[in-house]
RNA sequence: GGGGGGGUUCCAGAGCGGUCAAAUGGGGCAGACUGUAAAUCUGUUGGCUAAGCCUUCGGAGGUUCGAAUCCUUCCCCCCCCA
């Protein structure tokens, strides 16, 4: 009798055997993940399921460094490119999308892989996140409008009337996080708090982890070396095409702002360009930040691609 | 040759007799993180046998109870006149 597990309500009905097996590959921007995932994915027999938030979005290539197109065209890819910058997403709609993929994909195999650098989007994938209420993109609006006109102040004082528990949890300078904890009372009509309980959701298939890395010099002399190559294949061109939407979300990209600032006049392009340059070296340090609350996963040098396959069929 | 300005902690740049291991910014390092996540935010940043001590503010002397801060001198930068 095979393992079953019942599946939240929310879930694609189907149920799925534990001989599935989801291997995740993951690590800092310019580790070398695109390069690993074709072998990878040829060896288990499994599509590649990216999670790169940033590659979700089809008007970036350059800047986004998402894969070439032969190595697209040599393994089935999912989610790159399935979005427009002024489409609005979220980690609830990826997981979504995302499990009923792999409800299709274990259909063939008994693999697949997921591929890519957000932390948040691969913990989602895993182990699933508290059910939020919706709601409209004019409460978001709403509650932005007030944060400009009250600031800081205005909108901490309005969440700690709303969700005293949350309030004295959040950072009380990330006036993000407080909007969002605003949204989602006004939503719910109950405190953000109440809602975020993580839980951790149950997948009827086995995950196997690994993280890429590399010595830090090593790492950051690719990123240095990425920046100056996506500025020489395009990537101001790329930037500057997109120029009237530079205000949507998914143009608040590094690569992309940096270039911004400079056409209006913050600083100059080799400013710009140097700034690229750092700040995707701390984009890398943030992703090591995160990873490293995986303990199940294996950390390895991309090159060790036997020891990446060891880990991944369970061996490690 | 004459006149003026300046050399400060990784960098830029405040400080101008005690409250200075030295503001602030940058960079570095570390961290947080449940729907903006390549986003957003926080801490830390001379050394040590750490509520104390030691070594820092171009070099060397000096004044003073006490100097990054005042004086002398030397070295090095920059600007103006010649």
């Amino acid at each position: 009798m095979p393992f079953m597990v019942k599946m939240p309500a929310n879930s694609p009905t189907i149920f799925w055997m534990k001989s599935k097996c989801l291997l995740v590959i993951t690590g800092p921007t310019a580790v070398g993940k695109t390069e690993v995932s074709v072998e990878i994915a040829r060896h288990f027999r499994a599509e590649i399921i990216s999670a790169d938030a940033r590659q979700f979005y089809r008007e970036l290539h350059i800047g986004t460094a998402v894969p070439p197109k032969e190595v697209l065209a040599s393994v089935p890819h999912h989610f790159i490119g399935h979005l427009s910058i002024s489409d609005y997403y979220n980690v609830a709609l990826y997981e979504q999308e995302a499990l009923k993929l792999l409800d299709k994909l274990f259909r063939y195999s008994d693999y697949a892989l997921v591929v890519g650098g957000s932390g948040l989007y691969i913990d989602t994938l895993c182990r699933g996140i508290d059910p939020m209420p919706d709601h409209s993109a004019g409460l978001r609006k709403e509650v932005h409008q007030f944060y400009k006109a009250e600031g800081l102040a205005g909108i901490r004082a309005w969440l700690k009337q709303l969700d005293p528990d949350y309030f004295a949890q959040v950072d009380p300078g990330n006036p993000q996080r407080i909007m969002r904890a605003i949204e989602v009372c006004l939503a719910g009509g109950k405190p953000f708090s109440a809602m975020r309980v993580r839980n951790r959701q149950a997948r009827p298939f086995s995950i196997r982890h690994v993280v890429l890395n590399r010595p830090r010099a090593e790492l950051f002399s690719r990123i240095n070396e990425r920046v100056d190559n996506m500025i020489a294949d395009g990537l101001i061109e790329e930037a500057m095409g997109l120029f009237e939407y530079r205000h949507l979300n998914a143009l608040n990209t590094v690569g992309y702002r940096e270039l911004y600032g400079w056409v209006s006049n913050r600083h100059s392009l080799a400013d710009a360009i140097a700034k690229i340059k750092t700040n995707t070296r701390r984009y890398a340090k943030r992703q090591l930040t995160w990873f490293k609350k995986y303990e199940d996963a294996a950390w390895v040098h991309p090159e060790e691609t036997s020891t990446i396959l060891q880990h991944l069929e369970g061996k490690g």
